[in-house]
DNA sequence: GTAGTGACTTAGATTCATCTAACAAATATT
DNA sequence: AATATTTGTTAGATGAATCTAAGTCACTAC
């Protein structure tokens, strides 16, 4: 079994390495917030555990071995998250911190039965897919609102770069997954966006907004 | 805060004097499995954060800010056990485990969360009392199916020395908290009883299962 | 193609929780 | 009361995860 200390790299790994490809070790260290030696000395441990692939002064790869632990370490986050909101009421924007903390527990138990209680979803509450049981995670391809065209209809499929401001500021504006959107005009200048859904017709979405928006056309 | 640890070490003060009154280094070295020396450096530790009273080769004791924190914990774990049973579907002979790893979460939201869908319980799954918000105990006094008489009707209230083989093993006996029972017969030698319950008749329970029965006359 | 800057590594210190070994105090036994 | 046993304490070591300081590698810019 490995640390939580441990977990916490292999899970920073894996998601540096979902957005960006190559990881650094200076990336994984700001991402931590810990000190490049201490991250360092831990790709060797890493290393020792096969968990890691580690060569000086070449860029992080998680092992196919590492990449299953990450993945069911996210498991646990994104099913304890949908859990959260679904079954104990939590708004979307109060259970990535909960969360963080539940997916270091070593409860199979718990886990198997959430996932029951749930019915076995594939998505959390932020659309991004839960890894199965193996820790194989199904990328599903969405758009960005912000590469869609005036005059699109899109169904509102997942949030990402989900900080708690950002999911509040959703929250206000009543955007939620599953919503339909219609993209009545976008601004050359600064891309941001009018659009209309639900009795809004004309809300205003910045371009830093749309970018974190994954769509479904329709 | 406290560290994970120290709170293990605060826990098990606090159930060692409720057991026993005083408490003495050697009994929470054996509670915890941890050497002797370890645990004498850990009350030094924990003295110096006023949560214990410290003096060499006496016995050890909670502050009162010791005692608080401990129930704190307490609360916590028997909140999840709780939540565990009622809205997870757990059994109560599988949620100790679970039950000692959230205790540790720092997360006020989430126990607030449990504590209201629960209905501000009073009582765990074991019939043991949930500390409040304060860390305070009430204390509930129970007689000892042991200590009752033939003839006696009584209600099961709580378990007590609850282990995962003893709570399934009064499972198979349906035997619940609640339940109704009849003292038919004790038998003088070994101090076991005879007993009936529901549709069972005559169930035969030794001294040490009476010992760990409480209940309330009726 | 050398200098400079930023990224990476090594070395060594610190803190926490643990251990073993050795010693001291308190308690029990005869 | 003297001795043996149990309990508690001190000293010092270890491993994990962190740090700072200092040195090395590699890419960028002229």
């Amino acid at each position: 079994m490995h640390s939580y200390t441990e977990e916490n790299y292999l899970k920073a790994l894996f998601n540096l390495a979902n957005e960006k490809g190559e990881v650094s070790a200076n990336e994984l260290s700001k991402r931590l917030v810990i000190k490049m030696p201490t991250v360092n000395s831990m790709m060797k441990k890493l290393a020792e555990k096969k968990l890691v692939h580690y060569e000086s002064y070449k860029p992080l790869r998680l092992t196919e071995k590492g990449k299953k632990e990450a993945g069911l370490i996210i498991r646990k986050h994104r099913l304890t998250e949908m859990f959260l909101v679904q079954n104990m009421g939590f708004g979307w924007e109060a259970v990535h911190e909960i969360a963080e903390q539940i997916e270091h527990l070593h409860a199979p138990d718990f886990f198997e039965k959430m996932d029951a209680l749930l019915g076995y979803p594939k998505i959390d509450p932020h659309g991004s897919p839960i890894p199965d049981k193996t820790g194989k995670i199904e990328w599903i391809h969405y758009e960005k609102l912000s590469s869609c065209k005036a005059g699109d209809t899109v169904k509102l499929a997942a949030v990402i770069h989900t900080t708690d401001d950002f999911l509040k500021f959703l929250n206000v504006r009543e955007l939620q997954l599953g919503l339909k959107i219609k993209i009545k005009a976008i601004e050359k200048f600064d891309g941001s966006m009018v659009v209309s859904y639900n009795k809004r017709t004309a809300e205003m979405l910045s371009h830093t907004v749309c970018e974190r928006l994954l769509v479904e056309k329709l």
